[in-house]
RNA sequence: GCCAAAGUGGCGGAACUGGUAGACGCGCUGGACUCAAAAUCCAGUGGGCGCAAGCUCGUGUGGGUUCGAGUCCCACCUUUGGUACCA
């Protein structure tokens, strides 16, 4: 008999999906493991080769965990609304709907082509309104909670598609030519700044990569600071800056405010006005990116005020300048050139003094100096004295005499910003909101509220969504009068916030998730997906989680306990895969030629999961060789009839047997597949070398091999009398003993330099390998004549004799 | 600029807490089988010197620690990812 590996594939397939193989029990006795892939967001160029990366890792892990006794819940589903479809749509007017469908059902043809052990009973698709439904309950507890609000945000917006662009977006936008302005619109705005604090700190309760969470922290961006008062010389109010270095307060010699601080016009004196007046306008016709881009070059207007600096009593200048954010800290800064390389090049341009109060290695007046590990000078005044003191000492000291005389306050900042939830696009979750004419807003209760048919997709001139064109959906009364439905949908990450808790129990009409599943499953036990998601998702998902718990809704204060990044597969040139370039490889075409189990098993012996790794064509050919001669442990070349013995396999045999079970085992745990595979190579060399086919041997191989490639498995599995799918099979356990080896070579070393080896029994002591090592012929001639200064033995590794050269 | 990760044969990559560098696979060379090919099997495969035994060099570069360094320390170079005036 042959290996076919198209025919046994569809044979399996249809088997797993006609007995349920992989449906998840709510059995709450058992062991339960969750583990979940990012999902997809079903795309009209299919699937390639590196999307196919994580879901082949996560498929072994709940294949191998179902092996070791766990209910495994694995879960698929799609992540449907989104830009693509909503672009065809404007297009071609083809209904997102439509086009969304299309791509779902191949994208699943080809995860189901590939055997991955989903339970499909529970596939879900965040566009489906039994889904949508519960995206639109979280936002009215949001808005309930007063975590949702209305704000009129200065957003990128493009002109050409008529919506609002994440910052992320921009530049992705700019590159494919479109425009982007900066312009205010009416916005719904999530306060996820209001959880910043936790977001930081329950980071260090969850299994994540090490870079991947200092990436979620510098976002976050937690600084300790000072809000300093500086009083203005004829104005009656205090310019408030916002410093983590209050230790050079005394080296303060001017402050900025940006363009669109509140006092920026009044501060301007008679003669400056006009100049400060066209400085704001210009500044407000930049783009986001012109103002923080590669822009280097510092810009700015003097106001003609001055302000007292609160340590010196010298009255400072205060400057208009763009390079200051209005977002950030009090959109006010005091300017410290020693010390600070922006304020210093802003000090340079334009004449300012520069005074060093952190000693200094060099001249502050050629370089800025910004190292914290020098000690003040120059800083004492009547009331204080920080000269000499570290920075550390110096911050408390200068904060604490801050507060004493009203002038300071201690603050922590952030960089994190509240989250802009509202698109103006149709093919999104609309926000159930309802405006009465009286100014006031009420959510729609009876969820969910679905959307419209729309003839056309355009978004309207006014860059409200096209919803805003559909009066019968659009206008509505009730008990407390006529309404206006509000006309922005949710983005695109709303759906994929809390997707992982619907699978839990997806068909419950009466809640989100039922309170006692949603405990006996969660958390996540292991997310796999791309590391382009280290932030936002992540975060976002972390944020909505944290208001889920404190709403009692989830049991957990995160939502994935381990986390891992898959690295990318590049095209076989080495380089990213794009349409553009030409080097994709299509998920269908590998699958055709090659099998599933080659491809799932050659994905994962590319390299280290995590990291990024061409793909080669032909070594898949190696992959096709190794199951072929699993195939022949059974089928001979050529024969009828299956060969299997009763017989032990060989001690030797049976020693490497339990090398492998150990080292599959382990690695599999650790997701190090490409050395578990290796291992399994190895034992088969040697099977097939031995002429070995004892049915313990082969049926360890077979159920090693299961996860990795469940469709030979199966099917050899049946061709050895088993009726039972070998999904369901314990996976075998090593014998310490046998897995140990019992003879060791020795490397025997002289200077460092390897000059010999013996074989010596494992539990050899030290003296005795000494010994031996000596007698070693090619060793000896190196020790002749020569005096032994050291002699080093490791146990089962190696003997090292330190002479003396003569 | 800053933060993080990584540099090992012709190629993808192995190497436990410092202990025989190059497992496994691709490719290549030679051989067996065949009319021939495919498939399969066997042997070899880091560089240099040597008929050979063997010697010697070798894990980005330069130093260091150690009996011993791919692994630890210092400096540098390169690549990849993240970030970009956050005060």
């Amino acid at each position: 008999m042959k290996y076919d590996f198209s025919a046994l594939e569809k044979k399996w397939q249809a088997r797993w999906a006609s007995e349920q193989t992989f449906a998840s029990s709510d059995d709450q006795e058992k062991p339960k493991y969750y583990v979940l892939d990012m999902f997809p967001y079903p795309s009209g160029s299919g699937l390639h080769v590196g999307h196919l990366e994580g879901y082949t890792a996560t498929d072994i892990v709940a294949r191998y965990k179902r092996c070791r006794g766990h209910n495994v819940l694995h879960p698929m589903g799609w992540d449907a609304f989104g830009l693509p479809a909503e672009q065809f749509a404007i297009k071609t007017g083809t209904h997102p709907r439509l086009t969304t469908e299309k791509n779902v059902t191949s994208f699943r043809e080809t995860l189901k082509s590939m055997g991955f052990s989903y339970d499909w009973s529970r596939e879900i698709n965040t566009t489906d309104p039994n889904y949508f439904k519960w995206t639109q309950w979280i936002f009215l507890k949001l808005y309930e909670k007063g975590l949702a609000y209305i704000s009129e945000v200065d957003v990128n917006w493009c002109e050409e598609l008529k919506v609002v662009l994440a910052n992320e977006e921009v530049d992705e936008k700019l590159a494919d030519g479109y425009t982007v302005v900066r312009r205010p619109l009416r916005q719904w705005v999530l306060k996820i700044t209001a959880y910043a604090e936790r977001l930081l700190e329950e980071l260090d309760e969850v299994d994540w990569p090490e870079n991947v969470k200092q990436m979620q922290r510098n976002w976050i961006g937690r600084s300790e600071g000072v809000e300093i008062d500086f009083e203005l010389r004829c104005h009656r109010t205090n310019l408030r800056v916002y410093t983590t270095r209050p230790d050079t307060l005394f080296g303060t010699t001017y402050l900025v405010i940006s363009p669109e601080h509140p006092m920026a016009e009044k501060l301007a004196i008679a003669q400056q006005l006009v100049e400060v007046k066209r400085y704001i306008e210009q500044a407000r016709l930049k783009t986001e990116l012109e103002r923080t881009g590669l822009q280097k070059d510092k810009t700015g207007v003097f106001t003609g005020s001055y302000a007292i600096n609160p340590a010196t009593g010298e009255a400072l200048p205060v400057w208009i300048s763009d390079f200051v954010l209005t977002s950030y800290g009090t959109g006010a800064i005091m300017s410290v050139p020693a010390h600070d390389s922006r304020d210093w090049e802003f000090a340079k341009k334009f004449g300012l003094p520069i005074r060093e109060v952190i000693k200094s290695p060099h001249d502050v007046e050629e370089e800025v100096f910004d190292g914290k590990e020098s000690l003040c000078v120059n800083s004492s005044n009547d009331e204080i004295s920080i000269d000499g003191l570290d920075f550390k000492t110096a911050f408390e000291r200068m904060a604490t005499w801050l507060e004493s005389k009203g002038k300071g306050k201690r603050k922590v900042n952030y960089k994190l910003r509240d989250w802009v939830f509202s698109r103006q696009r149709y093919w999104g979750e609309p926000i159930p909101i309802k405006h009465y004419d009286d100014g006031s807003m009420r959510p729609e209760t009876a969820l969910p509220l679905t959307l419209p048919e729309v003839e056309a997709y355009h978004p309207t001139s006014t860059g409200e969504s096209p919803l805003a064109n559909i009066e019968e959906w659009l206008y509505g009364e009730d008990e407390h009068g006529a309404f206006r439905r509000e006309t922005n949908t949710m983005p695109q990450w709303a759906g994929s916030c809390w997707y992982y808790l619907r699978f839990i129990d997806p068909e419950n009409s009466e809640a989100l998730v039922d309170p006692s599943r949603e405990k006996y499953w969660m958390n996540v036990d292991l997310y796999i997906g791309g590391a382009e998601h280290a932030v936002l998702h992540l975060l976002y998902s972390r944020f909505w989680h944290k208001v889920l718990y404190d709403l009692g809704v989830v049991s957990t204060k995160e939502p994935f306990q381990r986390l891992f990044n898959q690295g990318m597969i590049l095209g076989e040139d080495g380089e990213k895969m794009s349409k553009s370039r030409g080097n994709v490889i299509p998920a269908d075409h590998v699958l055709n030629s090659y099998g599933a189990d080659a491809v799932r098993l050659y994905e994962m012996f590319l390299g280290p999961l995590e990291q990024v790794k061409p793909w080669n064509t032909h070594g898949i050919e190696g992959i096709s060789r190794f199951l072929n001669k699993v195939w022949r442990l059974v089928w001979p070349e050529n024969a009828e009839e299956p060969r299997v013995s009763d017989d032990k396999p060989s001690d030797t045999l049976l020693k490497r047997m339990h090398k492998a079970i150990k080292k599959v085992s382990e690695d599999t745990e650790q997701l190090k597949f490409n050395t578990a595979i290796s291992e399994m190579m190895v034992l088969v060399n040697e099977l097939t070398r031995a002429g070995c086919y004892s049915r313990e041997a082969v049926e360890t191989v077979l159920v090693l091999l299961s996860p990795f490639a469940p469709h030979l498995a199966e099917e050899l599995w049946q061709t050895l009398g088993h009726s039972e799918s070998i999904s369901g099979t314990a996976w075998p356990e090593f014998d310490a003993k046998l897995a140990a080896d019992d003879v060791v070579t020795i490397a025997v070393q002289v200077n460092g330099k390897l000059r010999g080896a013996f074989e010596a029994p494992a539990g050899c002591s030290k003296e005795e390998m000494i010994e031996a090592a000596r007698k070693v012929e090619s060793v000896a001639k190196f020790l002749e004549g020569q005096s032994i200064v050291k002699e080093i033995a490791v146990p089962g590794k190696l003997v090292n004799f330190a002479v003396k050269l003569q």
